[in-house]
RNA sequence: UGGGCUAUCGCCAAGCGGUAAGGCACAGGGUUUUGAUCCCUGCACUCGCUGGUUCGAAUCCAGCUAGCCCAGCCA
């Protein structure tokens, strides 16, 4: 094939999917020659746990950088030693590898420029653009106006050069304390926009950082340090999302007194909310203090690493964030989404095996008394790379609760007295009788089968049944704990109490199976192994609490099911 | 309230003056050793509202309405 023809098909692929706003930029940029590589990054604060909202700004900010041959950036947005730690640096950076998203060299941390923010700062005043203010913080908010009145001007406003210059230098020198003095960019007491009146651009704290240590007892502010960060590295693209629409005019200004040559353009985008989900940094801090969840990567979270845990795949997340979309669009996209993604990228990826959640006996009352068979079981039928296992096949088998019924109601298919079903790649059943505890609990059902219906390649059978249930031989069968998971919150109230802020908390998020039984070939499974447990979903080794010998698993999404059992 | 932004199917989202893409969800039907998958089919005479410009408007103009963001020495 000619490369002229690969080119042309590639450019009627690209044709067919439509570029969002942000690419629809970036393209005007480079063919006006504003720009001409694409250079981006994600610019996080290690003061949390990364969740899936940030996933979009990663794999947005990644995938522009791939898509134009660009390149990406990890930074930390360290400003502010108050709230940041390296424990969260390394959980971050973590995460970001695990999603896909590749910095290779370019990993960064803002306080690298402090000394940079510095000069600039110095810069500021140099040229009359910035001032030492003696306000306290309460008398900066009064002098600041409010949405409807201008600002007054700073009393410290007018001092010269040189002392401003002497006094910021005391401030880094550590001779005020917290509070005392800020360093503040002259722009406009009096815009409609308040984020140019005057803003506070240094701010004196005495504190360790957790990168550079006692170094500096003076640290920049965000809308200061954030548009050096993105010039010095020589970002193209600064995405980030609409609460920093208001800055973008700082920004500007910023990089353009600061005289940067070829300045980064910010681009916001709008964030994305998930249905009944919690992502509120604050409410998932108090659902792990509360302990009404097993830590900030309990599996019902969407937290990056919940999701880790929870058996999400980072392709699964790839696809979900590139169907998603981008806009400026407020949005808060169905769950479901999420949930078709992941089982779009499991369904041919992972082995269909047999597991019983509530498992009953079933005895094959007319099987030979001690014979076993071994059944050889391809692993996935839609994809026959995945090879087969052996299982046996006895007299005594389980099979899930769900899967008998006394009195069966109208269009139940599966095993009730007198039903023939079909067990998966074996024999035809037929339901014989049943037994059942002193609370009318079934706990063994009694079958016979056809010998002639053995199931699998070379079937002669030609006689159709209804119904197929998994099952699990008694003998060799693997103990395991399951978890199943629902929503966090209340789906009808939603997330969020009105009146109170707390949160509409669902109590059945969790669902504990202790005694389900798997099939022997899944005895040597590792942590984040996920299968589909065939009919009924796709569930993943749990890496904090699964142990050899006591294996558990989570339910990492259902398969989707036009059946409601009435019970 | 001053400023900024947004409004297209239940949920995302294309559309950029030539007569409403696509996905999820949902509903029917077919195939089926998973009530799954897969495959068909259906699902906005209408684009927040009202006027205007135009042969022609979701797209341009005007005026409304609703929602989101900004008054941290947070990011």
């Amino acid at each position: 094939m000619s490369e002229e023809i690969k080119v042309t098909e590639t450019e009627e692929t690209a044709e067919k999917v439509s570029k969002n706003f942000i690419e629809q930029a970036i393209d005007k940029d480079l063919a006006e020659g504003v720009y001409t590589t694409v250079h981006t990054r994600f610019p996080p604060e290690p003061n949390g746990y990364l969740h899936i909202g940030h996933a979009k700004s990663i794999l947005l900010n990644y995938g522009l950088a791939k898509k134009y041959g660009g390149k990406f950036n990890m930074r930390f947005d360290d400003t502010n030693p108050m709230k940041e730690r390296t424990e969260f640096v390394k959980a971050i950076e973590a995460d970001i590898a695990w999603l896909g998203a590749d910095w290779e060299d370019r990993l960064y941390f803002a306080s690298d420029y402090f000394g940079k923010m510095y000069e600039g700062a110095i810069k500021l005043i140099k040229k009359g653009k910035a001032y030492v203010s003696d306000l306290s913080a309460e008398e900066i908010r009064e002098y600041r106006g409010t949405l409807t009145e201008p600002g007054k001007e700073d009393p410290s406003a007018n001092r010269s050069i040189e002392e401003n210059l002497a006094l910021f230098e005391s401030m880094k020198n550590g001779e005020f304390e917290d509070g005392t003095k800020v360093l503040r960019a002259r722009i406009d007491m009096s815009s409609p926009n308040i984020n140019m009146r005057d803003p506070v651009i240094y701010r004196v704290a005495h504190m360790t950082h957790h990168n550079t240590g006692d170094k500096w007892c003076i640290y920049p502010m965000y809308d200061f340090a954030h548009p050096i960060e993105d010039a010095e590295e020589g970002i193209t693209h600064s995405i980030c999302t609409l609460e920093f629409e208001a800055h973008r005019p700082l920004y500007d200004w910023v990089v353009r007194e600061l005289e940067y040559p070829n300045p980064p353009r910010q681009i916001e985008f709008a964030k994305m909310y998930l249905t009944n989900v919690v992502t509120g940094k604050r409410y998932i801090k108090k659902l792990v203090e509360d302990g009404v969840v097993d830590g900030w990567d309990d599996p019902r979270l969407v937290t990056i690493a919940a999701l880790r845990r929870r058996g999400f795949t980072p392709g699964s997340i790839q696809k979900f964030v590139e169907l998603c979309g981008v806009s400026k669009a407020d949005s808060s996209v169905d769950y479901a989404m999420l949930e078709y993604c992941i089982r779009e990228d499991l369904k041919l990826s992972r082995p269909r095996m047999m597991a019983c959640l509530d498992p009953i006996k079933l005895v094959i009352d007319n099987y030979p008394e001690g014979q076993t068979e071994e059944l050889e079981i391809p692993n996935n039928l839609e994809n026959e790379s995945l090879g087969s296992r052996k299982v046996p096949f006895g007299k005594e088998l389980y099979i899930d609760r769900d899967d008998f019924m006394i009195e069966p109601p109208k269009k139940y298919f599966r095993l009730y007295p007198g039903n023939e079903v079909r067990l998966m790649s074996a024999y035809f059943v037929t339901a014989t009788s049943y037994e059942t505890d002193a609370d009318g609990k079934v706990t063994v059902v009694h079958c016979t089968y056809d010998p002639a219906t053995k199931q699998g390649p070379g079937c002669t059978c030609d006689r159709k049944v209804k119904g197929t249930i998994h099952w699990v031989p008694a003998q060799g069968a693997v103990d395991a704990e399951v978890r199943l998971y629902e929503n966090l919150v209340d789906e009808e109230k939603g997330v969020y109490n009105e009146e109170d802020g707390s949160m509409n908390l669902n109590p059945n998020s969790i669902t504990v199976l202790k005694n389900c039984k798997l099939e022997p070939a899944l005895r040597d499974v590792k942590a984040y192994d996920s299968f589909q447990f065939v009919r009924q979903g796709f569930f993943c080794v749990d890496a904090k609490d699964s142990k050899e010998d006591a294996l558990v698993f989570n339910r990492v999404v259902g398969l989707k099911s036009s059946f409601t059992l009435q019970k």
